[in-house]
DNA sequence: CTGAAAGCGCTTACAG
DNA sequence: CTGAAAGCGCTTACAG
């Protein structure tokens, strides 16, 4: 109700001209103190908040940060958005949600929502489809119309835009690494999310530790909506695999119920290191161990790469932050007593 | 770089006036098919969308509803917010997300910005701090600001304004009724979220039940930032309990954990019946039973509720949905065949 | 059927 | 130090 109150009608009680009323509000320095006093005394009794339209009509900026992800029920979504909101916040900044269920469609649905209502940053986490299709014509179409573009996780390599992610190749890498140094021989890595840069990179990490040393790889794909997957039972039956990398939380946390539930046992049978630090893999028993992908500081560095960018405060180039992830080691590679010395 | 393309520009390339084109565009019956058809060609041509704040300096209408929950990494709320997103979407309409972390004040700094930017509705789940201080002042000056405001999950009764929710005293009657059928006795009630009005309400089903059936009751207050909690395990080695309520998710799978890992078994020893439908719950080793609070369905109603709302097509009172939940059941309140006719 | 003009509520050169 | 006026890009009565 209280929307009328405009810089006119504070003009009006104040006896003053709009201009001097808007340019109090903004702490010009060419108006007197005591008329700002007055003027800000006045807004404030009458609870006024200046037109967003108004003011953006002149300015073109909203404020407003879109987010583009493919999902937020995983953790790692959430988490990431978490540290999104709570920067944006700090920073005077809104944050709209977009999910796009991995659909290349509803991401160009997004996005030109995002251009209409001009938004002036676009933190994005592209769909399956988008990296499957390689199309990203709309991500460029949202750059050609000023909006600062920044991708955080999954990465286009091809798309010339600030990135935000961890080494997926080098962390896989080590984390594979480490099931060697535990005395695992045969280790398959375990795709969930097969498609995305993030499980390509993965995928390569732990392709090059097994070579490296000398072993037998396995790529197992696994279809997230359709376990249990009685192939991985197999080759633990036949002694086939010793160890598991796996791409992605849910894949991991299937695994591991599945793999339990069938009578074998984490780490005896079979070492298992997952992706993502959340609760989910932290409280399963035994508490699994991953690969933590910094989330929450891969938004928090997202949004203040975009709103830097937004402001003016960046070089022209690009920039590219590629954070260190960290291995969390839990029960499910701890080795027993009697076969390890790495054993906890 | 597009960006300025206007009306203007659009007649100028047309030869026709601003009005006419802005007409023609809006699918006004005065204009002509000839000039509507030639007008959305070249509209279309040079990528022209209307600049929203000049919209919107007219109609006073967003299209945005700001969505504030005390978290997000908690699966109710993700699911919540899935449901908002979708639904928001399909109806044309944008969804700003503001975590308050259960604090009064950033509930209140959250409306003051949807406020300032006229967001045309809010969505909102109260913050602890809200309901223990029952301070809801900055609620209503939202709603006086003509913000439709929906309440969801967390209901503040005292407010006016439409609100959508389970009825948490029911279904934990409910809940608690089903571990007395499967055999129980000796049922405790674990709060780990005190002060918020469901979790008040679920203390009431628990307390009704358990005293309609002449039984003991018990409420153990838990800190989810400081688990494990021995009291449990005590009330446990006395023999003093043998199945648990519990009053969220997180309080649900650290109570199971830490049963689990110190040696009693579930259901054997003690039943466990949570809250909320996630993949949390339902991977766990045992599953375990639940209350399915039906978070997407009250999102989805949220926010079509504050749409109608907004775009005036609901009477004057406010609605209020109760939704029926389901209850879940899965291994954690199963009961060992030898013991019960209830065992699946 | 088309167009000139006012107005939405601000900001900001410009004048005094 | 204060104010009149133009303009941001639309929509919409009103005129023709």
């Amino acid at each position: 109700m209280n929307r009328n109150v405009t810089l006119k009608s504070l003009a009006g009680q104040l006896d003053l001209s709009i201009s001097t009323v808007s340019k109090a509000l903004n702490d010009c320095p060419e108006i007197s103190e005591e008329t700002t006093r007055r003027v800000k005394e006045i807004a404030a009794l009458n609870k006024y908040y200046p037109n967003s339209f108004a003011k953006g009509l002149k300015s073109k900026k909203t404020k407003m940060l879109g987010v583009i992800v493919p999902a937020i029920l995983p953790n790692f979504f959430s988490m990431v958005l978490d540290g999104i909101e709570e920067k944006a916040t700090e920073l005077g900044y809104k944050v709209t949600i977009h999910i796009t269920k991995e659909s290349l469609e509803k991401e160009k649905q997004a996005i030109e929502m995002l251009i209409k209502t001009n938004a002036d940053g676009i933190l994005i986490s592209p769909s399956k489809e988008t990296h499957a299709t390689n199309n990203f014509e709309h991500l460029k179409l949202a750059q050609e119309y000023g909006i600062s573009l920044v991708m955080f996780d999954r990465i286009i390599e091809a798309l010339d835009a600030d990135k935000v992610s961890i080494d997926d190749q080098l962390e896989t890498e080590l984390a594979t690494l480490d099931l060697i140094k535990a005395g695992r021989r045969k280790i398959a890595y375990i795709s969930g999310i097969a498609k995305t840069s993030v499980n390509e990179n993965r995928k390569l990490g732990y392709l090059k530790t097994v070579e490296e040393h000398r072993l037998t790889s396995r790529i197992i794909e696994v279809d997230t909506t359709d376990f249990p997957n009685d192939f991985i039972l197999d080759l633990i039956a036949d002694n086939k695999i010793d160890a598991l990398v796996t791409s992605d939380e849910l894949s991991t946390i299937l695994t591991a119920r599945h793999v339990i539930t069938s009578g074998y046992r984490i780490p005896e049978d079979i070492a298992l290191m997952g992706f993502t630090n959340g609760k989910m893999l932290e409280t399963f028993i035994p508490s699994i161990s991953s690969i933590d992908q910094k989330a929450k500081e891969q938004g928090e560095i997202a949004v203040q790469t975009a709103i830097d960018r937004i402001e003016g405060l960046l070089p022209a180039e690009f920039l590219e932050f590629t954070l260190k992830a960290n291995i969390i080691h839990r029960e499910s590679t701890e080795m027993p007593v009697s076969e390890s010395l790495y054993a906890v």
